[in-house]
RNA sequence: GCCGGGGUAGGGUAGCGGUUAUCCUGUAGCCCUGUGGAGGCUACGAUCCGAGUUCGAUUCUCGGUCCCGGCCCCA
């Protein structure tokens, strides 16, 4: 019986991990650079750490499962639970801020489409310990300048959940959630007819939509005009500079809305071109969640970007490596496999384990599209030399290994 | 959870009630036991799974499953 691989999973080819990992090593470069540490958490997690983080609601999307010691566990869904958790359980003493970064596999039960699978792989940050706009603002540069690494050109909306807040503060956290629904769809009818049922004060109505709409130059001081002067907007604004100083071009979006409570202050998400309907390569914000954990009230911010979501639309090719193919006679073996022990401290070797004859070895490194192969025969073991050949010209010479080796990595 | 389009060798395909299931490619080998790429030959290899209709199903019907796209959702 032939077994495929399940829903949403995916295999992948020799080609198609060279260039996941080419991809995901220039974007480690980059958060390195920028002073972020990896760190790895485990695969799966109490079910608890997701719940008590994200509502009961997302049960429904978890790959849940009981051990035999009768422990309710999940396969992680995400990872900033999981980084927060460490972070409370293990790292509390350090000094602050912490920063980190995780390229992780993760596991949602979702209905798979372009861009969504049900095992997926999240590549993210977390500042963790600075409330200051200054975490803010460098975690959305080192978001552009990871995805501009790999060639990706990004739309990001940036928003601050302060100050549709304070607008909505008479109202009860039911209500907030669900205008935050609305607003975060863009769904301005659906917005207004609730605002309507729920009976909402024409000004707190007029706020919300002038607030919504604003975009373009003098973001801040329109929104001023809406709320007056508050510490949120300010911190925004400040923001805002920063963010011009990091040179990164953006918009402003106040309708960026998180269905959670955990995230407080300034938002934001990059879309790209060529995915679809999942256009969202990377979300984040700044968020307070250490203290569902046990932690103290810890300011964090970070982000995620769907690796595979990149990988949909990167044009980048991974440097092919090539390998130097030892051909042998029957009668050399034993030399090709010293000689190869000896390139291999050098280059990615190819030997023979088919026992082919000579003709085929060669055939073989042809049709495995060797540029070179090194060619070690009764004549060149009496020589104690070895013949190279590269395989487009067809020339070869007999030569020491040094010399190949030489001509080789040229 | 909902809607649509699909599934024939490893990859790409033809057949659309009765075929030895087509062709290309691939892989292994031979022609050709120290020189590959061309050509010829040989071998390997498929109707997604299950049920129904039928004398007979790859073909028609239903269910499942997986893939692709969209909706919902998206921590």
């Amino acid at each position: 019986m032939k077994i495929s691989k399940p829903r949403g999973t995916r295999d992948f080819l020799p080609e198609d991990t060279a260039l996941r990992r080419h991809v995901e090593s220039i974007m480690r470069q980059v958060v390195t650079h920028w002073g972020y540490h990896e760190i790895i958490t485990p695969t799966f997690e109490h079910l608890d750490l997701f719940t008590l983080k994200s509502g009961e609601g997302i049960i429904g999307e978890i790959y849940k499962f009981t051990d035999k010691g009768n422990r309710d566990l999940s396969l992680r869904p995400e990872l900033t639970a999981p980084v927060m958790r460490m972070y409370v359980n293990e790292m509390q003493a350090r000094p602050l801020p912490l920063k980190l970064f995780y390229f992780e596999n993760c596991f949602r039960y979702e209905r798979p489409q372009k861009g969504r699978f049900r095992e997926f792989w999240q590549f993210g940050v977390e500042v963790i310990g600075s409330k200051s706009p200054h975490a803010d603002a460098e975690v959305i540069a080192l978001a552009e300048q990871i995805l501009e690494s790999v060639g990706i050109k990004g739309d990001i909306h940036v928003g601050h959940l302060g100050i549709i807040r304070h607008i909505l503060r008479e109202l009860e956290g039911e209500k907030q959630n669900k205008i935050m629904r609305f607003v975060d769809k863009k769904d301005d009818k659906g917005l207004d007819e609730y605002l309507e049922a729920i009976n909402a004060p024409i000004e707190l109505r007029e706020q919300i939509f002038e607030l919504v709409s604003i975009s373009g130059e003098n973001a801040i001081s329109k929104a001023k005009e809406i709320v007056g002067d508050l510490p949120e907007l300010e911190s925004f604004e400040k923001l805002l500079n920063l963010l011009d100083a990091y040179g990164v071009n953006y918009s402003v979006d106040f309708g960026i809305a998180r269905g959670l409570d955990y995230y407080t202050g300034m938002v934001f998400e990059i879309y790209a071109e060529g995915l679809g309907a999942q256009n969202q390569v990377c979300g984040g914000g700044a968020y307070q969640l250490i203290h569902l954990f046990g932690g103290g009230d810890v300011p964090s911010t970070g982000f995620g970007i769907g690796f595979d979501r990149i990988m949909e639309i990167c044009k980048l090719q991974p440097k092919p490596i090539q390998e130097v193919v030892v051909v042998a006679t029957d009668d050399t073996r034993s030399e090709a496999i010293d000689i190869a022990s000896q390139l291999r401290q050098h280059v990615p070797v190819y030997l023979d384990i088919m026992e082919r004859n000579f003709r085929n070895q060669l055939s073989h490194a042809n049709n495995m599209k060797a540029d070179y192969v090194v060619i070690v025969g009764k004549k060149e073991v009496e020589a104690g030399k070895i013949t190279l050949k590269e395989m487009s010209s067809g020339e070869q010479g007999l030569v020491t290994l040094e010399e190949a080796l030489e001509l080789i990595k040229r």
